[in-house]
Parts: C-alpha cells; structure tokens; sequence
DNA sequence: CATAAAGTTTCACAATGTGGAACAGAACAC
DNA sequence: GTGTTCTGTTCCACATTGTGAAACTTTATG
C-alpha cells in the first residue's frame, strides 16, 4: 500500500525533527508538495498531528497509541513498579524490555533519584546481540527463532566487545539458559555493563526481560555478579509466580 | 483521504483491545476482512504491529513516535527531573500535562513512592475545563482562542462541581491569571483535589503546566492553598528563568 | 471425517490518491 | 512602495492504487 507507506514515511521524518515545514519534509522525502500537505492534513484532522504557525509537530495521540503496548500482556502493569523499586534501590538505571521484530525495544525505565533521567529512550530499539537484556530473551527462544532473527539483522559490531561471531553467540546462550542471568560487558557501549534476567510466561515462551544497568567502575566483583543478579531473579521469580496464579 | 481514516480506526480499535484477529476487527468497523487484512500487513511489514500467531498486537514503534512529543520544545527536557523531584517530595502524584486540540493531555506523570503507579495514562486526554492543569491553561490564552475551545468541546458535566457555566469559567481564569495558581476540587473525580501552574513560554504563550493532585482528605489546609501553590511556583519560575536565558 | 470459521490470496473495477500547475500570502530586498 | 522569491494551499485530469466479493487454504470444532 504506497498511500501507507509515504503516510509513515512523512510521520518517521516528522518525529525525528522538532517542528517541520510542508517544503522541508517534500524536499527532504522527495515528494511533491501537495502529498505531503494532504497527509499532514489528513493527520491533523485525525489529531494525529499539531501545527502551530506553518510548522507540524507529533502529536500526543501517538503516545496514546504507543501505550497501548501494556494492553499486550496482563503481566506489563505488575513489571512497571518493580523495575521502578529496582531503579530506587540500586539507584541504577533498571528497564523492562521486550523483543519486537528482532530487535530488543525498552519499554520502561527508570533511573535511580541521584541520576534523574528522562524516559526519552521508550520505544528505542536496540541491537538484540550487544544487550544483556536480548540477550537473555534470545537464550529462551528456539535455535531456528534465533537463527532467522540473525539472517534478518546480522550481528553488527557497536564495540570491541560486541560479539560478532554466531558461534560465540550459540555458547554464550546457553552459558545464559544455564544461569538463568545474562550479562553484558561494554558491548553495546565502552564502559557501560548490565545485568538482565528474562520473564518467562507460564508457556515457557519470554515475555521479556529485567535488567539493570551501570558504569564499569560500580558494575563490577560481587555486586556485579551475586548481588544484582540475585536481586533481579528475585523480582522475576515474583512475577512469574503471580502469572501463573493470579 | 479515505484509506488514511480506515487505516487510523483500525490502528484505533487495535490499541483499545489486547491483541486482535482479523475477523474481530472486521467486524467491529465493518470493514471487510480483506481490506483489514491488507492494513494490518502493510502496518506490520512496516513494523507498527506485532503479529503472534493470528492475534495482532500495537507495536512498539508507535511509542517511539510518540516519544517524538519531547522534541516540540527544549523545555521538556529538564521538565521531567523537576516532576520527578516534585512526586518524591511531596509523595503525591506530580504532572506535566500540554493542551493540544483543545484537550489537556498527560506528557509525564510521576508518583511518589508509597503509592507507586503506572505510566498507562501518558498521552491520556482530558476535558480541559475540568482539570487544574486545563484551566491553568486556558486562562494563558486569549478570549478568542478560548472561546474556540469551548466551541469546539462544549463544558460538559462530569461530577457535581464541574463548571459547566461558561461565564463562572471566564470568572475563574480571571482568578487564575490574577494568582498565578488554578486549584481543581473534585471537578473531574469526586474525592480527588488538585493545584496547577501555567508554564509560561518567553514569548507570552503558555508552554503547558505543572501540577500535583491527591485525595481531599490530604488536600486541604495551607498544603493545599499555600504550601503546594508555593512548591509548584517555584519550580515553574526555574523553567521559565532557563527558557529566557539558555 | 465433515462442517464451520478463521486467515489469506486473487482480480476486475472504479474510486481514490497523485502531482503538476496555478494561486495566494508572507518575508525580504532594493 | 514594489518587485522578487520564498512559502502554503487549492485545483483537477489522469491513472495508479486501494477496494471488496469471491475463491481458496488452513485451522479449529463437533
């Protein structure tokens, strides 16, 4: 369907600007004029989308949409204010992710009070190979689901670290089934770890995972090894008990 | 454009249900199956739903879009910390809401601890007369831009103590523009109280606003009528100072 | 094993979106 | 003030694109 496809294309090229002109996003997307402004139009119309002067910005009715993912699963409303008891107690950032499409996609996150931040990063997608938390949904999932999500992403280098060999990936996969804890060092960024444990429905298939993550300096030695992952099974284990009887 | 509006109502029913078949929404929009079919291929070849055998989910793109609204102005940025701040010291709920096509609407929100409770609400619309932070609004703008508003939704009931009458709401912006401060006693839910104040743009416009709401039982008093007013505007002259002189 | 109900594919048709061009309005320079 | 050059917006003939009934396939149900 071309209509949806340039609709889309126009709303992804709006999203990453703040606040875009018809001309610029014509020119930029290399459509006539008159497209561009019957869609934004048919957008703003919906209310998908607010102009102020000549200028266009998304709208908040995206933002209604997109939490519509917490309709996927009754488990997401009990995961919100766990992740957030994780982000006060470590005072580390702690996140639920998800896997989506083959990549890994944060769904919430929270930052421990001496390192406010903002929630900007919803939605994102990352690498699922060069994250601890991909990592340990792919170590749930069946070696012919795991092969096809690296045909369709390959496993691009982000750092040193990165693991780039899907020989390594396969070991390193079942050292997370085993352990029940993936972690990650540096490979997604330098001096950057974290620790993730998966969320596995009643039906053995993950839903997810918990993760917390941190500097080198602070991530490291039992804290790093016992303590936080400790403390994640400890939450993960709590909500998989309340999905199986609620 | 007709296929837009198909594709928008599906996109619609889709987020309102967890997870939908073909058939289910078909019928709900009476639309034929293949041209739901259609939509929903297109939507998930283009990675804004989720497929799981033949229930269709919201995909996770649509809260990356969503996000987008941070980027409508530079301000969002450190408004975020300031309610985070805001929700932990007071450990009631705090809110930064916006108006957009005459409904406030929920950017960020944020509990204190001892009452821990979810994101779902973001990008949640409300009737803008009924709310603190709608009417702190309001009374930023114009009797032209506000009558619009009134035009467009009415001032419709929603408990007893909605203001329904649009001369006591032109009398009660006056209020507000005069102190500052809108305060929302059990207008929207019974038993629930809260206070608002306007953000206010360099150039006179009103950006959106800060506010906290909580049961009546704690709200009241000079918590209520001064301690809060003062917290809030206090914040709200930080964010206006960094917008004049960044 | 038969029947029903779902998802998917196909295709002829026309309704719908397209985009060039013309028009209107604003900003700017001279 | 006037001409120029940007915008955004409207128009319309055209054909491309989306449509939906029907056929087909797959999965669930009795």
């Amino acid at each position: 369907m071309k209509t949806t496809h340039k609709l889309f294309r126009i709303i992804e090229e709006l999203r990453d600007r703040n606040g875009a002109r018809v001309s610029e996003l014509a020119t930029e997307l290399e459509l006539p004029k008159s497209t561009v402004h019957r869609h934004l139009k048919t957008l703003e119309e919906r209310e998908y989308v607010m102009k102020t002067g000549d200028l266009y910005y998304i709208g908040s009715r995206f933002l209604y949409i997109g939490m519509g993912v917490n309709n996927r699963h009754e488990a997401f409303a009990q995961i919100e204010p766990k992740v957030k008891a994780l982000a006060s107690e470590t005072d580390e950032r702690a996140q639920f992710m998800i896997e989506e499409h083959g990549y890994l996609v944060y769904i919430y996150r929270e930052t421990g009070e001496h390192a406010v931040q903002t929630n900007t990063q919803l939605g994102k997608r990352m690498p699922i190979h060069a994250t601890s938390g991909g990592k340990a949904i792919l170590a749930q999932l069946t070696d012919d689901q795991i092969a096809r999500i690296i045909e369709r992403h390959g496993l691009p280098k982000v750092t040193e670290n990165t693991i780039t060999d899907e020989d390594e990936l396969y070991d390193e996969l079942r050292e997370i089934r085993d352990e029940g804890v993936s972690f990650n060092d540096q490979e997604y960024i330098e001096g950057l770890r974290s620790v993730s444990v998966p969320v596995i429905k009643p039906n053995g298939q993950p839903l997810g995972a918990i993760g917390i993550s941190g500097p080198q300096n602070r991530f490291k030695g039992e804290f790093y090894r016992e303590e936080l992952p400790d403390k994640l099974l400890g939450v993960v284990n709590e909500v998989e008990l309340n999905m199986k009887y609620q």
